[in-house]
DNA sequence: TTTTTAGTTCGCAACAAAAAGAACCAAAAT
DNA sequence: ATTTTGGTTCTTTTTGTTGCGAACTAAAAA
């Protein structure tokens, strides 16, 4: 592949994980920042360069990465003698990740038990199938647990 | 307790499972109506009854419900010698719940893979810790099928 | 045939969210 | 001491969303 050829790909690519984040609940100009910092070769921006490159606002782009540095998404690096912040991506780890999914599902899961809690009839066609989910997403968060000490322990 | 203080607190559910559900993309009284279905006793309500229930206009009650029913989340039932249809729940099943999360995984793991594809270094930062990341959620995926089937025999 | 029921569709007003712009500020450089 | 850099904060503008109401429609009932 071409060096242009790969560049204008990885711009369509930022636009992509740009939208996709956006079902996230990112804002439009958060979402592609996230993009820009993962994706291109250039792995750290500064403030400046991502008003250049994107296109907008300082005050978009202030607001979006302190945003992002409080949803834990990015942080930045300073070198010596040199004032400017250089933003990059928090470099996840899988563990954390599957932590996240864990969290969501054990939320879900909390809110059909109060569902169920409060219903009048336990055998209600609600009910019933409530808890059959609810014994379903708890036999997979422990089995998940598991695997994530294997995985531990693999690595 | 008491009854009045059960359905009380059903309805302040509905409320909570409203602004939950705002979150996953679904409109304010899109979100409700996903409540109310879910956590009353009554568990199939009519057009009419929703519309009386909530306090909104039929137009706004017709729109939600469509989108509803796009999305797979409910369903109708009608009834010999009745013209209306009773909406309700679709009854989930654990084993979609997880292929659905598992799908989202899958997306993830594909962006993730097309951007160590363009990056110009397979050893930037950013590529390498991607690559941390795709190997993991390989690894749980693939234990996840597992699992998966393990739950079927069991039921 | 006319009326009622059970909705749908469309345009719009009110509101909320997103981004821009201008003014501002503290620290560093000149 | 003044200017420049690297931003932040406040206000305004632009854009998008939400839900309402009025008009409409197809099927069933009278």
């Amino acid at each position: 592949m071409e060096e242009s050829e790969r560049i204008q790909k990885q711009k369509e690519l930022i636009e992509s994980i740009g939208r996709d984040n956006e079902k996230d609940g990112f804002q439009p100009v958060t979402a592609r920042i996230m993009g820009l910092l993962m994706v291109m070769d250039k792995e750290e921006y500064t403030f400046d360069e991502i008003v250049e490159e994107m296109q907008i606002s300082k005050s978009t782009v202030s607001n979006a990465l302190r945003n992002l540095e409080l949803r834990g998404v990015l942080e930045y690096v300073t070198y010596p003698g040199d004032r400017k912040r250089y933003f990059r991506f928090v470099s996840a780890d899988i563990s954390n990740m599957i932590d996240e999914v864990e969290k969501k599902m054990q939320q879900k899961l909390d809110i059909m038990n109060r569902i169920i809690e409060l219903k009048k009839n336990p055998n209600s066609r609600n009910a019933k199938f409530l808890k059959n989910i609810t014994e379903g997403i708890s036999f997979f968060i422990e089995h998940i647990d598991k695997l994530k000490e294997e995985y531990k322990n693999k690595h």
